[in-house]
DNA sequence: GTCCTCCGTGAGAGCGCTCTCATCGATGGG
DNA sequence: CCCATCGATGAGAGCGCTCTCACGGAGGAC
């Protein structure tokens, strides 16, 4: 609004120094607001750096400080998969909205082989941030451990496959997200329930069908019609065909994700069976996508944008210099709409 | 890999330096691969490098360069929308895409209102990156003049709604566009055609309801049934209900996005019409929803990733000192499903 | 009145890098 | 045989900032 004139040269401190008539130190000491300065230079600098439109380098800051005020967002997905559900663009957005206020910035980065990786452990250890997220982690990803022993403050978003200690992550309940889901077919009165499980080697896959078993057995029944996906839709699809054809008498499904529970939905109806009147089913993940279904599924809402919340959170106290915080586990919930 | 010790005090130029027995200049000119170093020098500073792990310091760099190899990624929109649309999520992770291996970074950042603008001002006037790219700018938003005011190169996605010279944007064809839709329509043999309209504010809005008239217009009809909705499913419905009440004959609707045709869908069910027998639907945007509604929705589909790597492509040329590129415009296409 | 404390301020070093300029040895033309 | 030329290398300044340390003066204790 007071530059003077736009595209004079980019006034430094010692321009606001001299114009303010005090020393560099003390134009410093205002702009990080130090106590120590009296309140007549303060106003005096003040004024100077408005007059001058100046603005701190934060190159020549973070050089000094040895501090980027910035953290990394690590994606790690294969391109097709990271399009199709809008669980990263839901983390990336709450993160960045988490950070808005705190001075922090967000720098996206993409990790997609292990080629990437190389060069992001480079990039990391050139200090041109101060912590990451990582965020969709597959298997035994070896990038936590990369991480933990370059010493950089790292939080993890799902729960690692192995556990390391000194590394925290902000999982969402998957275990008890689909405890919920099959507590809710078996209040439902279904008694011949299968699932459709996600890949066994993604913590999701292997919790979700954890808890599912959990339920069944809390309720004295075997949980063995099991069928795998993959987590996407056509694979639900030929799941659901295959449940049906192996166990034709079942009246509900649990799948693991609601994209394979979209898929399930079609090959029932191409079956010829009502939902949920034949067959009741559920998903999980409450996408979008979930309550404009024929009819309207009934998934377990995942808090997302808590979770974005939480790692943020974490991460930020971590590079603030406090000892790393115990993993958090969020709450799910079910929301019933009229599949089940 | 070869970093001897995790933790010693992190080499510098002078450290790699004093292994290869050689000067800092010399290091440096190997790091920045220049010509004029023997070949023997440059294998010493080469495996001095890797034995000691170095990782030039960006910071360092930047200040000295005045470039920090990093561009930002503007998003202005309210929180609610940004998180209902998977669009952003699309550009974002699009531009990331595009960025790998080009050393450049990205650095998200929201302005949501105004106060957030002028902290971003600062933000971009602070050097902190190169340059910046707008994404899904609302009505005369300033902050695209405040930039080129600034000097920042600066590419904008979707048209502004003011032209300002010396400012560059992509978009996507919406005019013809929506043409194609109103063409698709007329060609089905639908005669008492109508149009839900998006907000006359925004130039997607505007732009696909003159697509749609220009159609119209070719085919020598009046395109006098027109109702506004906000790009929101229930104004959608809304709009589809006022429709049905004001022109009961009406056999086929043009939604000027995805969101408000599955609105539509459901205006025309509770009204006991099939689609497309009794009305052809027709939407905009081909979001993953539409490939998943009952029945399936015809729409049209934008280039998002193409628009995202062009935006970024234009900024790099840009920024590397070419002269700003003329504003680009990305053909649609329609996929025809099965509601029109 | 003297000494000590403490507060506000300035001087200056140094963060890690790039780039200009000087240097030095080798090469070649006259 | 000397000097101009050129290519490889080193010395050193400086990018814009923070922070330590020194300093001068005011105020309080004795």
């Amino acid at each position: 609004m007071s530059a003077a004139f736009p595209q004079r040269r980019k006034p430094t401190l010692d321009t606001v120094a001299a114009e303010a008539g005090v020393s560099r130190a003390t134009v410093s000491r205002v702009i990080n607001g130090s106590p120590r300065v009296s309140p007549e230079v303060k106003d005096a600098v003040s004024s100077a750096i408005d007059r001058l439109g100046y603005v701190p380098n934060r190159a020549a800051r973070s050089l000094v400080m040895r501090r980027t005020d910035s953290i990394a967002l690590v994606m790690r997905e294969p391109d097709a998969t990271v399009l199709a559900d809008p669980y990263l663009g839901n983390i990336i957005i709450a993160t960045s909205q988490t950070l808005v206020g705190t001075g922090v910035q967000l720098v996206l980065v993409n990790a997609r082989n292990d080629a990437e990786h190389a060069r992001l452990a480079d990039y990391v250890r050139s200090g041109h941030v101060d912590g990451v997220l990582l965020a969709s982690m597959h298997g035994d990803d070896p990038l936590p451990g990369l991480l933990l022993d370059a010493g950089i403050p790292t939080v993890v978003g799902g729960r690692p496959q192995r556990h390391l200690p000194g590394l925290t992550y902000v999982d969402v309940d998957n275990v008890g997200g689909a405890q919920l889901a099959a507590e809710h077919l078996l209040a439902g009165g279904r008694r011949r329930i299968a699932t459709i499980a996600g890949p066994q080697d993604m913590t999701a896959g292997s919790d979700r069908l954890g808890g599912y078993r959990r339920a069944l057995a809390s309720a004295g029944r075997k949980a063995d019609r099991v069928v795998y996906g993959d987590f996407t839709r056509e694979s639900g699809e030929q799941a659901m065909a295959a449940l049906l054809a192996r166990h034709p008498d079942l009246d509900g499904v649990f799948a693991a994700n609601d994209l394979m529970a979209v898929g399930a939905l079609r090959a029932l109806r191409a079956a010829g069976r009502a939902v949920p009147t034949d067959v009741a089913v559920v998903g999980y993940d409450d996408i979008e996508l979930a309550r404009h279904t024929e009819p309207p599924l009934t998934t377990i809402h995942q808090p997302i944008i808590d979770q974005a919340r939480t790692m943020t959170e974490l991460l930020l106290t971590q590079i603030g210099g406090d000892p790393v915080a115990d993993p958090v586990v969020l709450p799910t919930e079910l929301v019933a709409r009229e599949s089940a």
